[in-house]
Parts: structure tokens; C-alpha cells; sequence
DNA sequence: CTAAACCCCGTACCAAAGTACGGAGTCAAG
DNA sequence: CTTGACTCCGTACTTTGGTACGGGGTTTAG
């Protein structure tokens, strides 16, 4: 129940006072009903979710993705909820898996690389991009729309 | 060495024809040299780096980024590379990292449910938002340019 | 009480990553 | 040798996720 203000608020999480406001717009964060005096102030209830949805942006979500993570935990019909949340667990699986895929093909690079200083080409990434069994949008799974991949 | 024509590189990739021309203009795929005729034609190097940019980009790389990623199979200065690389390497341990405690986060969410199908709320993704120790963008080590969080 | 710093609200503008379109040339099948 | 699908190239438009600005009002430190 810390007062903030929306500045104090966008500046703990390290965004301008005008994104707070955009995600509000899109509903991404509540316009909250207390006050002090004219101006609007901000607990950390928000501010959680404000961290919240920064997170989940460096990992690749979509703010339309995160709003949908973010229904979840306000979700009153569980069954649902739980078919969502295992979904979207699965989809995060499956970008760890490609990450550490990603990950263990530089540690290639950097050990290939270790005491040969040689101009010699070394192509580790070449061996990353293996015919990938076509990932699908695990996360579209509900709602069909947004992203079309194929055309 | 199978001569795709440039429509068929991209079904294969499942983007759009334009998007492959617009990787090209981003110098992130090279226009080749071989043609059949007036066409030009791709063979499994170009196929196989289309792949890695699609599934970078899944997982939150942008296209400058994944460009510095292509750029490291091409070093000659492998003292850089290295570095380079180890760079990158840390980004996406910090991503899988984030990525496990949303999944925990979910998977909280899905028991907690498990045996209930009360309409008490169930505040999960609460947790999650916790009080991050402000995640610094290790991809920006070696080029301080593009995303400013703070203002 | 006044000045600096901050909020409110609206509209406009921006960059990244495509997507669409259109006219012209080309290739391959029938 | 024509027809349909595809390529080439250029320019223009779109969506997403913000930023910037400007004209107010408000607060609070001095």
C-alpha cells in the first residue's frame, strides 16, 4: 500500500509515464479509483504487474499475449484457466528448449574458439538452424487470431 | 545444394515472399549469386539461416540482435567473437531463467486449482511479479545503442 | 504565496517489422 | 505460343509498442 504516483510508479519499473499510460489504454493495467487529492496514486499491486509485464516483454510476448496471461489470474472459471495456463506452459517449454539449443551452439563457438586464434571460418550456427519441426503457435491456442504465419 | 527459388524458400520457412526481400535489404539473408535464368536461387545455407531468424525471433530477438548473433558464425577475430558471444550467452541464461519462474508461476496456478473449482480468486501470477532486481539489458554490452528503458 | 516539479488528457508523431500492390518480365505445361 | 504461376523491383501502407508535445491544473518546498 505504498502511495505512488504514476511517476514514482513508471520510474520503479524503468519505464516513461507515458507507457503506464498506454498499457492502461490497453487494458493492461487497471486505472485505479484512489486518489490523492487530483491525482491518481498507485500500490504495488500494480506495480507488480507492471514488473510484471516488462519481464514478459524482453521474453517475447506480446502485451496481447501478456493481457492473456495476466486474465488468468483473474479467472474465475478454473477449468478454463487450468487448459489456458498449461498451454501457455507448454509454449514456455518450448522457447527454453530453443534458447538452451541456442545457447549450448555458442558455447560450441566459444569453446571451437578457445585457443585457436586462426582465421580459419568456424560455422556453429550453421548446425543451430536444423529443420526446427516447424514450431506452431502453442499460444494461439484459444484464440485463433493475430499472428498468421504462413500465408 | 537444392535450388529453391525464392518463393519456395520462404513456403519452406512458412514467411512471406517479402519478408525474405526484406531480410535481404536488412542484409540479414545475402541476395545470392547462382541463378537459374533470370531467377535467383537458394540452396540450404540461406534455408537453414531463414530458420535460425524465424526461431530468434520467437524467442524476443530483434532483427539487430539476431544479426550480431549471424554475424559471430562470420568473425574472423576470434578474440571478439568469444567475447562476444559469452555476451550472449548470459542474456539467454538471465531469459531461460525469467522463463522458469513464470512457468512455476503457472504451474502454482494449475494445482492450486487442481481440486477446486471454487470462484475464490487465486493470485498466482502475484508472486511472480516480485520485486525483480531490475533486469539490465546484457545484450546491450557491447553496443550500447537502441532500446533506452529509462528516460 | 510563488516557483519548480509533477499530474491530466488529448492528439500527433515515431521506429521496427513486415504486408500489399502494381507493372513488367520469365518459365514451364499443355 | 499462349496461359497461369511465379519472379523482380519499387513504392506505399499497416500494426505494434511506444514517445513527444502542449496546454492546462495541482502540490509542496522554500
Amino acid at each position: 500500500m505504498n502511495n505512488l504516483t504514476i511517476g514514482a510508479l513508471a520510474r520503479a519499473a524503468g519505464v516513461g509515464v507515458e507507457t503506464v499510460r498506454y498499457y492502461q489504454r490497453r487494458g493492461l493495467l487497471p486505472e485505479p479509483q484512489s486518489r490523492k487529492g487530483a491525482f491518481r496514486t498507485y500500490g504495488d499491486a500494480e506495480s507488480a504487474r507492471l514488473h510484471f509485464i516488462r519481464r514478459a516483454q524482453t521474453l517475447g510476448f506480446s502485451l496481447d499475449e501478456i493481457s492473456e496471461l495476466l486474465d488468468l489470474d483473474e479467472m474465475t472459471d478454473r477449468e478454463n484457466a487450468r487448459v489456458f495456463a498449461k498451454a501457455k506452459i507448454a509454449d514456455i517449454e518450448s522457447r527454453v528448449r530453443q534458447l538452451e539449443e541456442i545457447r549450448t551452439a555458442l558455447e560450441s563457438l566459444v569453446r571451437c574458439c578457445e585457443h585457436s586464434d586462426a582465421e580459419t571460418p568456424c560455422p556453429i550456427l550453421h548446425a543451430l538452424a536444423t529443420p526446427q519441426p516447424q514450431l506452431q503457435p502453442a499460444l494461439a491456442a484459444a484464440k485463433p487470431a493475430s499472428r498468421k504465419t504462413g500465408r
